[in-house]
DNA sequence: CTGAAAGCGCTAACAA
DNA sequence: TTGTTAGCGCTTTCAG
């Protein structure tokens, strides 16, 4: 494992016998260079494997052929989103590069902001944010963000129908004749969660069925978090016989919590999600959902940023559908 | 959308009232600096928002903390070890950067390499090459490879048991009665390619039932090169009654093929694969396989690759266990 | 057509 | 304790 030093461009440019502007001319294809150097240049660049340092190439030039999707942390969600911008990038000849910092518990505040300064300038010609919670007004570079906590805001942005899918997810529970529906949400201060609450409400409300508000529990869409609000709606005289859970990782802890109190699920509590990331599939019993197409909403965010780069849209918003996703884990309440 | 400058390391100066290189020493909580010009820095350093340009620190100071994991492309397989990777980095306090081409049609050979060069010597401190075919003699940093196709070289590696799992999948079609078995393979150049069917090959003998050499066809782990040899199996006068493909792709491209001819999967053909990516659950039928645990994986590259740099740690190869996921794709044949 | 020279934003000696 | 001064590897004028 000696780590030999990289080859770098004045190797190229001593074992060629040329200059190092020469060399940088063949790699940029600039005009500007006899036939015969050109060649010999070349040669000796697949002789040594030389390839430029995108760091270095990019702290003069400004144009790095490189975008960069910036995640918290890479679960579930944004792997799906990873994989949907990954199959588009092949078309548009950029490069992709992704970005986490460790996440996990340390998810501090701002890591979008801290990122994109750590990124933006130099390294990448524009980003795509997933689910940032602070919008920076003036980014350094084009950016588009995937399902903003904070609601559509100036910036371009890529989401699903929140709204119209829980209204959806709800009445797949009214139609298998639910009545007693509990609510387990994520944190008021993000979009997602205050509009699937209130496609949860609507929905309600249209059915003419009333919402016992202590059966409306808050997470905050990780699995562990909703662990203990699932159990208070649970482990009680009168429970659901229904829950809608706003996220899939929530309806997962559902499912822990049922298993754990000895509910059987779909035949005695029906739980349904919201994302259709594939854990959701693989869980016993696999969980009926709510699907965002994740993995178009990668690649529209994808097609949206290097739009904005090339200055050929101006789209400022795109929505995708949602759609029911039946499975298991939902049935008739029990007569 | 107007994208103002990047506030740089002399803005913070100039506001500050200092010079850079005291900025610098700020940043990088190096001594010498008084308290009062330390907390004067840091409060302007929060006012603008500043953060270092990775790109700028790499090119001088040779250690940036951040770790790279390099894929061709970002498919389901490198999605998960990526996931596995992103919980183990949370506790290491190092970033994660993933890095992939369009990939797509166009996975040149020699990617890594590529990229690696472009990366290394500069922004990243070490990297994990995800099931590179090209191992290179000496990377510029330390590297670790994932599954690498040519096999365990001199360079630290971390794969999966691809010949206990494959023996497995063939005991299991064994075990429900199946005599004859199809072996749908990947690129005979690639090691765990060769070990899946080696394993095959010898839990079939193990079993005294003779492998019909007709009935072992060759993909490349691709869904769509797979349809191909897969229909040439299926679609004859004396078709097998299951058939085990390499991968989980593959074993897709099976029952697409399958459901193409009219063929009912499991009662008229089982079908096992190899990996258990997610997709391989969601599949009508959802498909049995050999799970790779491909987020230990990922985790455990990252740990080695931290330990390397660290150099508390010279093992060499790490190779985990394979186990069978048994799913609706297999049955036993009809009589 | 080619090369010398001046930076890009930052860090690290070394002086002051 | 601070600032000055060289570069890191590369691109880009601008002379030759």
């Amino acid at each position: 494992m000696d780590s030999l030093p990289r080859v770098k461009m004045a190797d190229v440019a001593r074992t060629a016998g040329v200059s190092v502007a020469t060399v940088s001319k063949v790699v940029n294809g600039r005009y500007g260079v006899s036939q015969r150097t050109l060649e010999r240049v070349q040669e000796v660049i697949a002789d040594l494997g030389y390839e430029a340092s995108l760091g270095a190439r990019s702290l003069r030039s400004y144009r790095t052929n490189v975008l960069g999707i910036l995640v918290a942390e890479f679960e579930p969600f944004s792997a799906e989103l990873l994989k949907g911008a990954g199959s588009a990038v092949a078309a548009t000849g950029y490069e992709l590069l992704a970005y986490s910092g460790g996440g996990g518990g340390s998810a501090e505040v701002g890591w979008e902001r801290r990122y994109l300064s750590r990124l933006s300038g130099t390294l990448i010609d524009g980003a795509i944010i997933v689910t940032p919670t602070v919008i920076e007004a003036r980014p350094g570079v084009p950016v588009v963000a995937v399902d903003p906590h904070a609601g559509p805001t100036g910036m371009p942005t890529v989401d699903s129908d929140n709204l119209a899918g829980a209204v959806l997810a709800t009445q797949h529970l009214l139609d298998l004749g639910h009545r007693r529906i509990a609510f387990l949400g994520g944190r008021p201060d993000l979009a997602s969660a205050r509009l699937r609450e209130e496609g949860f409400r609507r929905a309600m409300s249209a059915a003419g069925v009333a919402v016992d508000e202590t059966l409306v529990g808050m997470g905050d869409y990780r699995r562990g978090a909703a662990q203990e609000p699932a159990r208070a709606m649970l482990d009680r005289a009168d429970p659901p016989t229904a829950v809608f859970a706003a996220n899939d990782l929530s309806a997962l802890a559902v499912l822990d919590v049922a298993r754990d109190l000895g509910l059987s699920v779909p035949s005695e509590l029906s739980v349904i999600g919201f994302d259709n990331v594939p854990e959701s599939a693989l869980s016993t019993p696999p969980l009926t959902t709510v699907a965002q197409p994740l993995q178009d909403m990668g690649a529209a965010a994808l097609h949206l940023l290097v739009d904005l780069i090339a200055g050929t849209d101006v789209t400022t918003h795109r929505r995708l559908p949602t759609s029911l996703v039946p499975r298991a884990s939902t049935a008739p309440p029990r007569p």
